[in-house]
DNA sequence: CTCCCGATAT
DNA sequence: ATATCAGGAG
C-alpha cells in the first residue's frame, strides 16, 4: 500500500503543529548561552548527554573560556577534565579545540552563519550548525534532527525514515520554513515530557487524538 | 557499521 | 543491569 504523501498530510501536520503550540507556548532552547560561540560549544558537548549536565558544565567553563582563542591555547587535558562528566570527552575535547583552532584562522575568531562554514567545522554536523543557526542568529536553514525529533516524528507518523538528514528533508517539507526553530523545541519539549523513549505517557498525551502510536509507540 | 563514555532513570 | 541522553567521525 502507498504510504501517505505530503500533501495527504497537510490538514493533520497543520493540527499537530497547532496542538504542539498551544502545549508548548514557551519551548525554547534550554542549553544556557550568552553568545553565539557559547552555544556552539553548549551544542557539541550535548552529543548523548542531558542539557542539564551540559549546564552545569558550561556554567564555571564559560567563566574560563571566553573567546575561541581561549580554547585554541588550552592545554588539550585541562579541556578534558573540565568537560569529563559529558562524556565522550576525548573526542569533544579535541574535536572543541580543533573547531576554536578554525575559527581562530578561518573566521577571525567568529561563529560563521552558514551551513557550508558551520559543518566544516571538527565535530560540528546538521543537527549542530542547526541549533547555532536558528537560535544564536535566529535563521532557518534547517531543522534540527536530535535523537527527541527523530523518536517523537517517527511516532507520530510524520516520517518513517530513520536516516537524520532524510528526516529534516521530509519534516521541511511539511512545517512552514518560519516555524522551523521552533517545531524542534516542541518535539524536543515533548519528547522530554511526554513521549519519552522508555516510557512515552499515552495517557496524558495532549496529541493523544492525532497520534497513530497512541497506546503502543513500540517506534524508537 | 563501529567507536567514543559519564551520569541518571527505569 | 540496562537503556538513554539536544551526535559526529572513521
Amino acid at each position: 500500500m502507498a504510504r501517505q504523501s505530503t500533501r495527504a498530510q497537510a490538514p493533520r501536520v497543520k493540527e499537530i503543529l497547532a496542538a504542539l503550540r498551544r502545549t508548548y507556548p514557551d519551548a525554547h532552547c534550554e542549553l544556557e548561552y550568552s553568545n553565539p560561540l557559547e552555544l556552539l560549544i553548549a551544542t557539541i558537548l550535548s552529543a548523548q548527554c542531558t542539557d542539564k549536565r551540559v549546564n552545569q558544565v558550561t556554567r564555571t567553563l564559560f567563566q574560563k573560556y571566553r573567546s575561541a582563542a581561549d580554547y585554541a591555547r588550552a592545554p588539550l587535558s585541562e579541556l578534558e577534565q573540565a568537560i569529563r562528566t559529558t562524556g565522550f570527552y576525548k573526542n569533544k575535547a579535541r574535536n572543541i579545540q580543533a573547531c576554536c583552532r578554525a575559527l581562530v584562522e578561518r573566521h577571525g575568531g567568529q561563529v560563521p552563519r552558514t551551513m557550508e562554514e558551520l559543518t566544516a567545522l571538527e565535530g560540528v554536523g546538521r543537527k549542530t550548525a542547526n541549533v547555532v543557526l536558528g537560535n544564536a542568529f535566529g535563521l532557518n536553514e534547517g531543522i534540527v534532527v536530535d535523537t527527541h525529533v527523530r523518536r517523537v516524528a517517527r511516532r507520530l507518523g510524520l516520517t518513517r525514515q530513520k536516516n537524520p538528514e532524510k528526516i529534516e528533508q521530509e519534516l521541511m517539507q511539511l512545517v512552514p520554513r518560519e516555524l522551523w526553530t521552533q517545531f524542534s523545541h516542541w518535539l524536543i519539549w515533548h519528547g522530554r515530557r511526554r513521549c519519552t523513549a522508555r516510557k512515552p505517557d499515552c495517557e496524558h498525551c495532549e496529541l493523544r487524538e492525532l497520534c497513530p502510536s497512541a497506546g503502543n509507540a513500540t517506534v524508537d
